[in-house]
RNA sequence: GGGAGCAUAGCUCAGUUGGUUUAGAGCAUCUGCCUUACAAGCAGAGGGUCCGCGGUUCGAACCCGUGUGCUCCCACCA
């Protein structure tokens, strides 16, 4: 037998069983005749780094992939990265700047093979980390949104979905992100709220008979103003409408235009329409046929470009190059100048601001291609009903309504990125901006032959490439080249797959759309069960974020508490789809379940060499024990089968914390404990063995690496628990059940009259029992005597002594010790008993004698509460006649 | 502005169709113990107007209405 340390130790076991089970290859998977359960990874950016979110997202998936695993199902868990388009650029375009390269300098092909070296690199460290978090994941299968097949399959299905009409480019008005210069979907445009002012600017009638003012919070764009609106029912202007006012600085005329949209009530009931810059405006500029005057170039600067037509002054043209938060502050200062700012005032208003880089987003007019998601959700309508009916579950089912909102409200797609790093859009145009669709630029060459006649055109490729989403969307069927070599055998054994454990903050990014794609592409849902994971926030409820340094470094953590500590800490207080709170004080939790676990391990290997094989007869103590303790284990695997089924993972991790503590560890061991130095019975010490091995392997999934380690010291052994299968549910007996519940109940109650009469612990006591159970209590005879330190016990029918008299259930006690007796407040809580217990009869008996309860409550609940009524006669008699006995 | 959700012990949460609930658990707190696996522990205890108000019912933490307070999602009233 090998020293055991005085406590578990983690750093040294995680990685030894990790590496093991890698040299074991338990983790990958091959189709065969086993069911299988396929889980697929959120794929995290290539350029992440494991966060909170990211524990708490993938504990979750290894839980569900090792339990399926020890189910016997042929579990896989594919692991992958996102090329994550607008960050990774982002982060190369911020590493060449360091390194003094500009992008602009740079051919695309130039850029992307920087990427790649990049990514080669420094991609994926995440899915190393993963690892530390003791993940099973089937590294063999680790796949990446730009592989060469998963980049042809992206093309695959960008190519039909334009044949199929589904696809189309147009002008229209996107969220542009003039930091990263592109185009943005309406997903990836964050609102907040941010103060601001609001500019009351008054344009001069052309008439001279007097001028409108305008409320904006947007001086800047005024040099692109078209019209001013109001509404046709506002008094105050009817005399306008039809008229010119002068836009000041640029001195253009504009006229005044009304139409319903605009609402009298706000600011002062007078729009300026600029259809370039707001989306709004746009809608009102076309119903109007007003042009639209773009004065920002894609970096969000002044551009004079647009103005020619209008004559710019030298100081329209000064602009030029101005910054628009700059500018703003310029051209209202300039208005201001003029005499035409008439006030100023703070405003607190939504501004988008994009997803990824965080900068004020631009409505900008853009040519960009597009998903038509209405025409897409009509040609699968199951994309919402199979989630409507759960032929998808949700858990929770409220993410449903979620669902539910967006696919009605479904907008457009922009799928089009003014980027490098990403799938390049397939298509190729000639000199006259004609195009044509194809994945090669022979095949494209071709088609222009076909569709415009011409031979040899000179062809040059769209320069965008696609959203990142339109290829995560293809993630669960691709994993397995589902898209690329659609029924092979991988896809067709493990998709579709069984379980998808991702935020609730991508429900419409990804879920919806992979449930779109999944119909359209196969047919058939993406995968049965979604599981959300909220956010994780800290203890005092904020989000975790780079700014309030609240984020903790998950990896220092693991090194701190060890992996199995982390994944408790962070399961036990996780309910599906709430946020989690976390709090270190949970990884203390963890951390001391490892040791409880030890110690545990230590009193065994204690017993290992003093069992006695061929000596004594079991004892009956012993027996009771251990036939309590296997069916109340049988009990528990069944309720946790159950929790798990419904995907209530902290409620069975908690379940499975009890059983062990408290069942496991405070009762039945110490039932079976024998006496000091003695020897344990051969049967038990191999039966107790057995049951701690069942508890390992119920708690395998959630901490498995500590499960691992004193499986293989309880017993040397070649198998190992990761791979263990489970065996068959047995049902309980119910009889052994409640006798192990009054067991528990009679010890605690005389140990709470122990402490309260002052007895000490060593000092042995004498027990007498009335009861009309007899049998049961002589099976339990042994096991109270020694942990209630009894010298002896006697079930009688009468007491014929003085001593400390308490009541368990119908059940009478009576302790006799040493120490003197205080009457009185044996007396006094006798009394306090006897009056609750009087109050609960009277109030059960009043719900009897009411007629309308009699007749309308279903008979077993009439039963019952008879039944709680003779119950709590029969204690207050036995109450009683303690209380009679008290001289 | 529209929609959804939540409110139970100091904290985090369970509580299945209304009746085995006189409302439970973990953590925290308090008391006593270095008892021969474990003080990262053991034994025991205290702690709740189930957010307020009204209603339905023989019976409500649970169903309905209403008020209050939080959270989230959607929506560019300039």
């Amino acid at each position: 037998m090998t020293e055991l340390s005085k406590n578990f130790e983690p750093q040294q076991t995680d990685n030894k069983w990790y590496a093991h089970w890698m040299e074991k290859g338990y983790f990958y998977s091959t189709p065969d005749h086993r069911e299988p359960y396929t889980i697929v990874i959120p794929p995290p950016n290539v350029t992440g780094v494991l966060h909170m979110g990211h524990a708490l997202n993938n504990t979750i998936q290894d839980i569900l992939i090792r339990r399926a695993r020890m189910q016997g199902k042929n579990a896989c868990w594919v692991p992958g990265t996102d090329h994550a388009s607008i960050a990774t650029e982002a982060k190369v375009v911020g590493m060449l700047r360091e390194r003094g390269i500009a992008k602009s300098s740079l051919s695309r092909d130039e850029f992307l093979s920087y990427a790649w070296e990049w990514k080669e690199k420094y991609g994926g460290i995440i899915l190393q980390q993963l690892k530390k978090l003791g993940c099973s994941l089937d590294w063999k299968r680790t796949s990446f949104t730009m592989d060469p097949d998963y980049y042809a399959s992206v093309i695959k299905v960008f190519i039909d979905l334009h044949k199929k009409g589904l696809i189309y480019r147009g002008k229209r008005m996107v969220n542009w992100d003039p930091m990263s210069q592109t185009a943005l979907s309406d997903e990836e445009v964050i609102f907040k709220e941010i103060d601001s002012k609001l500019y009351y600017v008054q344009y001069l009638l052309t008439d001279g008979t007097g001028s409108i003012t305008v409320a904006t919070t947007r001086p800047e764009t005024i040099l692109g103003d078209v019209a001013i609106c109001v509404n046709p029912t506002d008094e105050r202007y009817t005399g306008f409408v039809g008229k010119e006012v002068i836009v000041p600085i640029i001195n253009r005329k504009i006229p005044i235009i009304a139409d319903e949209y605009v609402t009298a009530d706000f600011g002062t009931g007078a729009l300026k329409i600029t259809p370039a810059h707001d989306k709004n405006d746009n809608m009102l500029g076309a119903k109007h046929g007003l042009k639209a005057i773009d004065t920002l170039d894609a970096t969000g600067k002044f551009s004079s470009a647009e103005l020619m037509d209008d004559a710019p002054s030298e100081l329209v043209l000064s602009y030029n190059g101005i910054d628009r938060f700059e500018l703003r502050k310029r051209i209202a200062e300039d208005i201001g100048a003029l005499g035409q700012i008439q006030k100023i005032e703070d405003y607190k208003g939504q501004v988008g601001t994009s997803e990824r880089t965080g900068a004020v987003i631009e409505s900008k007019l853009s040519l960009q291609w597009f998903i038509d998601m209405q025409a897409f959700l009509e040609k699968n309508p199951e994309a919402l009903e199979s989630v409507m009916d759960d032929t998808i579950r949700f858990h929770p089912a409220k993410a449903k309504n979620t669902y539910n909102h967006w696919l009605e409200n479904i907008k457009d797609w922009c799928i089009s990125r003014q980027l490098w790093w990403g799938q390049r859009i397939p298509a190729w145009y000639d000199a006259e901006r004609r195009f044509v669709v194809a994945a090669t630029e022979a095949e494209a060459i071709a088609m222009f032959q076909e569709q415009f006649s011409i031979s040899n055109a000179q062809l040059k490729q769209d320069e965008d490439v696609l959203d990142t989403w339109f290829s995560s969307w293809l993630w669960p069927m691709e994993v397995f080249k589902g898209i690329s070599n659609p029924g092979n055998i991988d896809a067709a054994y493990y998709y579709p797959s069984t379980t998808l454990v991702t935020g609730q903050d991508i429900i419409f990014f990804w879920v919806a759309r992979m449930i779109m794609a999944g119909y359209e592409y196969g047919n058939e849902q993406p995968f049965k069960d979604v599981y959300f994971t909220g956010m994780v926030r800290d203890k005092q409820g904020r989000k975790m974020s780079k700014q309030l340094g609240n984020s903790p470094d998950l990896l220092a953590l693991i090194e701190q508490y060890g992996a199995d500590a982390v994944r408790f800490g962070i399961m036990v207080s996780s309910p599906a789809g709430n946020d989690l709170m976390f709090d270190e004080s949970a990884l203390e939790q963890g951390k001391n379940f490892n040791n409880k676990l030890w110690n545990a391990l230590k009193l065994l290997k204690m017993w290992e060499g003093r069992s006695n094989v061929d000596g004594q007869e079991s004892t009956t103590e012993s027996n009771f024990a251990v036939d309590w303790f296997a069916n109340r284990l049988n009990q528990v695997k069944a309720e946790v089968n159950t929790l798990m089924d419904q995907f209530k993972l902290s409620e069975a991790l908690k379940t499975i914390y009890s059983l062990i503590w408290d069942d496991f560890c405070s009762w039945y061991l110490e039932w079976v404990k024998p006496g000091f130095e003695q020897p344990i019975d051969a049967a038990v010490y191999q039966e107790t063995i057995g049951y701690f091995t069942e508890l390992l392997q119920l708690l395998h999934p959630f901490m498995p690496f500590i499960s691992e380690e004193i499986y293989h010291l309880l017993d040397e052994r070649a198998d190992d628990l990761c791979v263990k299968l489970y065996a068959p549910l047995i049902p309980a007996d119910e009889q052994v059940i409640t006798d192990g519940e009054l067991l528990k109940k009679v010890i605690t109650a005389l140990r709470e009259a122990r402490v309260k009469n002052n007895i000490k612990p060593k000092e042995p006591i004498q027990l007498f029992i009335q009861t009309a159970v007899k049998d049961r209590y002589r099976l339990l005879e042994n096991i109270l005597m020694k942990q209630v330190n009894a010298s002896s016990i006697e079930v009688s029918d009468t007491f014929t002594q003085q001593g400390i008299s308490l009541t368990v259930d119908t059940d009478k006690f009576l302790i006799i010790s040493s120490q003197p007796i205080d009457t009185n407040a044996q007396k006094e809580a006798l009394v306090k008993d006897l009056e609750h217990q009087q109050k609960f009869f009277e109030s059960v008996g009043k719900k009897l004698s009411n007629e309308k309860f009699v007749a309308n409550a279903k008979p077993e609940v009439i039963e019952l509460e008879r039944k709680k009524q003779a119950d709590a006669a029969a204690r207050m008699q036995a109450i009683e006649e303690s209380l009679a006995e008290l001289v």
